[in-house]
DNA sequence: CCTTGACCCTGTAGTTGCTACAGGGTGCAT
DNA sequence: ATGCACCCTGTAGCAACTACAGGGTCAAGG
């Protein structure tokens, strides 16, 4: 395979891919007479396996020690777990400031009348700290 | 005002407010004779404007558009509205996207039951793509 | 008078996770 | 031989900061 057509059934973008590599994600692939890259399915899946968990948000740092419990079968599961829990507590929290975010915001636009920028709710709510208190993170 | 004052009571990061001022968000303030930025409080509740905004997730741009309206009081309403309303529906978007992801995690997470990492669902679940289908933003 | 420490200045480089060139080589079909 | 699609390297850009390095200023204490 090359990288256009591993770009193509993992669906990351081929200056992704050559990417990884270069932060060492991905291992470098056997070169062509050519000096093109070329794939097989060992590269596939651990692509796979990289776009799959930053699609779920893990940082590549993350990534980088899921792959290394994953090239290392006998070690201890724990750490897998200790990263994908802590990501979710994130991810959770993330969610909670944004509700909140939300909220607020929710609570400046349904001000807005129409009408001039000097009147505008919109405006003066943004400026005004006192009217959005408990709001923030 | 100096600088380290006005970070004091707005909460910004000294280096924040410099950066603002180089991209145009805040007005260059007048210097003391030893070179010293001095603000007033016109700089100081142009400052709050934006580090609020910032806190709702408004984009540099979309700030400036703001504060370009709050500076023109006698132009329509409207369009602080419109940004503020799509920003609105964005973080809604991103709510929901982030509670699919976190539904997913949670499925993941929940396999583990410890034990050594080439058994471990965790570091499957996220080699395995069929095993997540649907869950993707 | 001198030094110490807190503050300020400019300018540049780093962060994260890519993405987008510029400027060139390769391989196959017409 | 000449397109054209594809590949290569290397560098620069994005958002929104943050973190220095290397220097200047100012008031207080010894």
């Amino acid at each position: 395979m090359k990288i256009g057509e591993l770009a193509r059934v993992t669906g990351a973008n081929i200056e992704t891919i050559r990417y990884y590599e270069r932060i060492g994600l991905l291992p470098e692939p056997h070169r062509t007479a050519a000096n093109y890259r070329s794939y097989g399915e060992a590269h596939r899946s651990r692509l796979a396996f990289v776009r799959h968990s930053r699609d779920l948000g893990f940082t590549i740092e993350e990534i980088r020690s899921l792959l290394d419990l994953s090239d290392h079968p006998e070690r201890d599961c724990g750490e897998a777990d200790r990263i994908a829990t802590g990501h979710l507590e994130q991810v959770e929290a993330k969610i909670a400031q944004l509700e909140a975010l939300r909220d607020e915001l929710a609570r400046i636009v349904g001000r807005c009348r129409g009408g001039l920028a000097g009147d505008c709710r919109v405006i003066e709510a943004l400026g005004d700290h006192h009217l959005c208190e408990g709001a923030h993170a």
